[in-house]
Parts: structure tokens; sequence; C-alpha cells
DNA sequence: GCTTCGGAAAGACACGTTTCTGCATGGTGA
DNA sequence: TCACCATGCAGAAACGTGTCTTTCCGAAGC
């Protein structure tokens, strides 16, 4: 059987679209790359052939040779054994949205990858960089993929000397250190904090300039930390926290669902917020807007921290040199409502919530 | 120049591991991937003198070897132009999630795609299957996709004689028509609804059962309908729809932010939830369960379909006939809170949230 | 008139696997 | 003893591209 009539199950090959068009492979793969000198009739010839045929270059053939894929891996290795959190905290779907946009504008797709280095996932695909966010230190997926080469650049400050090509975060000791100056002025005289108990580099980072205010202030820390991928956990603390003989009439908390859990909790003991409990918590979700009384919070921008990540790491890859800083850090925006103003403006009426914009 | 010597840049190849060891090429496959007829001795003595050499085999290649890459793509083709709505609505992050896991079980890896047919990053990835979320009638995405010979199974029943693979939704009729009756028995005699005005399955579905209920139980139609992935307008129309002359007296939001949007519109007519106004909206949000009241929400078991859609598309690709039927249809869940019953039995503690479970 | 030069396209190889086929070898039954 | 089979392994052909090198041919330069 000849060559060109056994191609015909499965799709048409770039011999195909040779023999259809009566030039040579070489001269298709040109024209289509737009690559080589080719006058233009040849090119727009083998196009339309191309197109005719519904001819598609087979990736992997193409992988295989020039040694870029287009992917990009996106893991996130903290929080559990769940392979990801993407819906625990709208943070990580925030974040993950936006560096999907930028990897898309540039070409590139996402692949979505467990934390645990099962290897049979991780090696059966090829990357040419990997974001990971909140790498926990020395991270062994982290070394591994850095030991193989390949670009890694993190959403969080690696901790644990981590080899990576660069880094975005927000700088927490500041967010945190404004945020409770923020509480103090509206009157809290002890603030207590609502933490996890993870090695991450956020929790860890946030837990100490906290404990750093107190101890500028002159202020006993007063807080609970709990496993943060647990969901009835932070309520529990939230409880917990209230419950203290030295309680708290501030609460920062550091998770997404803390607001509500503290909410919630407030309410068990006739607390109400803000008069007697001022209320802050780190969150992405909007709905914080339209709590009863709506809830302040503290955005780390994961739009923006998503879209810096995949410009860095895409920059590495591509070689060229921007510009652009590898290590990034973005700034963080408190959003302020009802809960943490005592001579609280306007707690009857809030308007419909405007475009989230960024 | 050896070959062997001249391979020192980049990773190890198989040929390295072969000279390495004093075997064949073969003998390495193989010993790998377990084939073939090898004494134990030699098996493990590759695989060590392989892992000594840190050794990855090359995915590009053997995918192009195989043809099968172990990725699946994912899209959602509806809602504007961003390329996908993770963080719009609660629901496709926890699809998204439980669809990455239980392709990861199977040794596949999901990859994010946009919805546009924009064909340098569709056939720069090479596919086992696409899992379609939400397809909109004779979408060319799809189309396209299954006529290259890709199997497809789409989230929501596809419209348009659409060729897929199969399919996996829920019965929203029904769903739409308990949901009513349970509004009806809370004592609502005039059901309101607020809706999309796109062409996807789930919005169009739900719509007609709403006017089928209508009909049956002989009450005027009451509905606003607007853009679902314009943020804005959900408030606008649910205002809007508080504001008509004939003003229901319990509405069903079909959006996940539709709950918060009716409640800021309740508050700003001075209607009083659930005295004067029954509220029920579709959500996968658990924040549902801590504003003020607890809305009633359903469900739609975005984790279920999930995995169900990727169980099936990887029966398809793998060509194993299990008895798992190609068209799945899952239930609903109607999670009943404060904000639907009139005679409200507890007012004033709510429990803190319990796991989610599923 | 012969060489040179440059444009246009073809040939051939390499990317790194998997896998089909085939060659030894040693043991076994007739 | 010979045919036969199971075992253990090696050779080599694909898979479908991109790209380096080479060839061909017409036109211009000396």
């Amino acid at each position: 059987m000849s060559r060109s009539t056994g191609r015909r199950l499965g799709r048409a090959g770039i011999r195909d679209v040779a023999a259809a068009a009566g030039v040579s492979i070489t001269t298709v793969s040109d024209a289509l790359n737009g690559k080589g000198r080719l006058p233009d009739a040849t090119r727009s010839h083998v196009r339309e052939v191309a197109d005719r045929l519904g001819y598609r270059p087979s990736a992997a053939a193409r992988t295989l040779r020039t040694g870029k894929s287009g992917l990009l891996g996106l893991t996130v290795t903290t929080y559990g054994d769940e392979p990801f959190t993407f819906t625990e905290f709208a943070y990580f779907a925030e974040m993950a949205r936006a560096a999907t946009s930028a990897a898309l504008a540039r070409g590139y797709a996402l692949v979505i990858l467990p934390a645990t280095s099962r290897h049979d996932v991780w090696s059966n695909v090829a990357l040419d960089g990997t974001v990971v966010i909140d790498p926990a230190d020395g991270d062994p997926v982290v070394t591994e993929l850095v030991r193989h080469g390949i670009p890694v650049v993190s959403d969080g400050r690696p901790g644990g000397a981590l080899p990576v090509t660069g880094w975005v975060d927000n700088d927490h000791e500041a967010a945190v250190l404004g945020l409770l100056d923020h509480l103090a002025d509206a009157g809290a005289r002890r603030i207590g904090l609502l933490t996890g108990n993870t090695t991450d580099t956020y929790t860890r980072l946030s837990t100490t300039a906290y404990l750093h205010w107190c101890e500028r202030v002159g202020q006993d820390p007063v807080y609970e930390s709990y496993p943060a991928h647990d969901p009835c956990a932070g309520a529990v603390a939230a409880d917990r926290l209230l419950a203290r003989p030295d309680r708290p009439d501030a609460v920062y908390g550091l998770f997404d669902p803390n607001g509500t859990d503290l909410l919630a909790a407030a309410r068990r003991y006739g607390l109400r917020v803000p008069e007697d409990l001022l209320l802050v918590c780190c969150s992405e979700s909007t709905l914080y807007a339209a709590t009863e009384p709506p809830v302040t919070t503290l955005s780390l921008k994961p739009r923006r921290i998503g879209t810096a990540v995949v410009q860095i790491l895409i920059d590495a890859i591509e070689g060229l040199d921007t510009g652009r800083p590898i290590e990034q850090v973005i700034p963080t925006d408190l959003i302020v409502r009802a809960s943490s103003q005592r001579r609280s403006p306007r707690t009857t009426v809030s308007p419909p919530r405007g475009p989230t914009g960024d």
C-alpha cells in the first residue's frame, strides 16, 4: 500500500499536505510557520491546501522537535491531601483565573497538577515551566523541578532557600501592621488573631507581624490557630477565641471563611458587630459586602499576582530579559466596611456592589 | 564526538540509561514500563540505574509514539469574552476541582483552554479528550473537536444536535418545579424569576420550566432577565424585579450572586425576608448559610457532575465499555434555610456550618 | 562564455520513545 | 540426538515535525 492512501485513517499529516500541494515537506513547514524564503504565491497556496485538508500539526511532534510544549504547570502545595483547594478560598480561584488568562494571551496553556510528586502524572506532561502557589519550605516538588531545569515561579516568597526563578508576593507584614493600626484607630483595645498552624509563608509572616505589633504597642497576644484546610476547625477556633477570659474586642481572621465564622460566634455570644467586636478578615469574596453587617476585608489582589507570576515565568522561558523584576511585591487593599468602624457612617443602606475592577 | 558524551547537556535520555546499565534501549523501555519478559534482576537493575541518572522519559516522545498524551481539555464556552468564569460562580470552581481530582486519580491531567477557537492554543496541545461546560447550540469549538475525532463530554445537555460522546446534567425542569412547589407551600402567591438572557441549556430549561409551572397553577409570569456575565446587571435586575407594580412575594434567582442582590434590593424597599419576600437562589456557596437571613439555595451538585463527566470521558478514550451510562442525570439538592420558610423555626441562632460532605 | 550569486525548493536527519520482529541459548520431550 | 519451545534480550522501524544542508536554475558580472 502506498503511503498517501494508507494515511487515510487518522488526521492528515504534513506529508499529505505536501503531496496535495505538489511541494515538499520543508516548503509546507516553512509556509505555515512563516519561516524560510518563499514567494507569497507558494505560501498562500500551501495554506489554502492545508486548510482544505483540515490539517493540524501534531503538537507532540512539534514539542519533541522544538523542545517547547507551550504548557505551564499550575500547582498549590499546601493545605492537606486534596490535590488543590481552588474552591476553598476565592483567592485561588481568582489567581488561577488571572494566570490562565495571562498565559493564554501569550500562547500558553495551564495544566493543573497535584501537589504530591506522583511521578506518573508529573512526568507524563512536557512542561515549559511551572507556577507554584504557596510552596512549603524545601518543597520536594519544586526542588525536583528545578533540578530538571524547569523554570519555577512561585506565588509567595519561597522559604528554605528554594532556588526558584522568581516570585511574586504581597508585603504581608506591612498589610497586617496597617490593618491592626486601622483597628486600633477605630477604638480597639485588645486585638485577637485567628490564624493557621501550617508552615506556609503567608501564615508565618502574618502571624509574626501580629506578634511584632503586639510587642510594639504593649499588648498581650491573643490568638487561636487551627488547621486551615479543615472547614469546621475555623468555626471552632473562632468560638474558642471569643470564649477566652481575655476576650478581644477586635479580631483579624487570616482565612477566607473566618469572617462568617466570627460573625456566627459573635452572634452566639450576643456580641454586636461593630459595637462590641470589630472584625476584619482576609478574603476575596464579594459576599462580605452583603453580610449583616458588611465585613471589612483585606484583599491580596490575586488577579495582579496571577498575571505577574505568569509574565515572569514566560519571560524566563523565552529567555527574553525584559526590564521586569524577577521578584515583585504587590500592594494589598484594605476594603473598609461597617464591621471595623465604630462610628459607622452608614449602617442601613448599602449600595449595590460595583464592578470589582482591577 | 561520541553520542553518550555529547548528550551531557540536557536531561539523560533512554540511551544513556541503556549504556549505563549495559543493556539495550528495548530492555530499558520494557523494564520501566513493566512490559516484555525480563527477569526481576534485570528489571530492578535498570530501574536503579535510571533512578541514579535521574532519568525522566520524554512525555513528548511518548505521546508522539503512542498517540496518547494523558491530557484532557477543560473549557467553558458561555458567558462573555473572558476565557472562563471560574471565579464568577462557585459552581465552576467546584466542578473544575472535582474534575481535576477525578482525572488525576486515573492518571490524566486537565488543561484549561479558552472558549474561543483561537487555533494557536488549541492546536498546540495534544488532547486525548475534552470536557466542555455548558456548550452553546452548535458550538464551533465542539464541532471542530469531534470532527477531528477527539471525544467530547459536556456538562449540560448539548443543544443543536451536537454530536458529543456523552453528557451529564441535572434535571433542571424537575428541580425548578420542585423548588416552586416548595415556595408555594411556604405561602407564596406570586413567584418571580431572575434569569439570564443567554442561550445555554441551563438558563433555557430553567426558564421554560418556570413558565410551564406558571401556566399550570394559573399565575402570570413575573421575571427579569439580564446578561449573566455582567456582575452589575444582576443587582440592577433584582431591583427592577422588586420595583414592578406586580411585585412578587417570592423570587427564585438562577445565578449565584442573585441571593445577595435580592437581599440588598429587599432591604432598599424595606421588605423583610422571609416575612414579606421568600427567597431562593441557585448557588454552591456556603456563605449563604451565614447571610441575614440565611438563604435557601439549590445546589446542582457540581462535584458529582465533574467526577461523572471525567469518568465518562476517560472510559471513552480508553475504549473500555463499562456499564456506566453515557448520559447521566444528577439529582439536585434544595438546601432549605430561613429565607424560604414563613414560619421560621429558628431565626436567631444558626449553628456553625458543617462539612459540605457530598 | 564561464563563473558567481541568490532565490526557491527538495533531501535527509534528528528529536526520544515504543514496539514489532528476530536472534541466540539452554532446557525438555520424543 | 534432534526438533521445539520458552526465555532473555537486541536491532531497527516507525511516530510527525523542524531545520540544516544541498541542489537546481536563471540571471547578472567579468
